[in-house]
DNA sequence: GCCAACGTTGGC
DNA sequence: GCCAACGTTGGC
């Protein structure tokens, strides 16, 4: 069971409307990288992330599961972009800001501060774990 | 609004 | 296959 990352801007999809989805979930579209395409590939179903708010927020504010594996990405014609279904799972009790994430030791070799660009990214067992107790979401009933 | 970091494109 | 130019992301 691995662990991961949504990044999104709250003006272009915000942590409301992904909960506003419920289970049906949606569409994790709109990713032109390689590389987060990739890690979307390896995903499985019920795997779990976190909603993180980039620009206008900053914050992890809720954690996500995998609904859908990979599949073409409906808003793109070429086949080569693909992406994975999400669906809100838990709102972050209190979001657990950038900043916060930066000045915990246990975190510091995250992807989010080492390359702040990548919108899809992993995120290890013990990262997941603290984050989740930094935002007052005890791991095991989520993760 | 600025700009550093990064990814992609395209000429050679 | 290299690399300069360009576009985008996202923190500040």
């Amino acid at each position: 069971m691995n662990h991961w990352l949504f990044k999104s801007e709250p003006d272009s999809w915000s942590w409301e409307k992904q909960k506003a989805k419920g289970a049906a979930g949606q569409e994790w579209d709109g990713v032109r990288n390689y590389q987060a395409r990739n890690f979307m590939r390896t995903m499985q179903v019920g795997e779990r992330g976190f909603f993180y708010h980039s620009n206008d927020g900053k914050a992890v504010v809720g954690i996500v599961e995998v609904s859908a594996a990979c599949h073409p990405d409906s808003t793109s014609d070429d086949p080569a972009w693909e992406c994975v279904d999400l669906r809100a799972l838990a709102d972050m009790p209190r979001p657990v800001t950038l900043d916060a994430i930066k000045a915990e030791p246990a975190c510091r070799d995250m992807v989010l501060v080492k390359n702040s660009r990548l919108s899809v990214q992993p995120v290890s067992r013990a990262e997941f774990e603290h984050i989740c107790r930094m935002g007052g979401l005890e791991p095991a009933s989520v993760g």
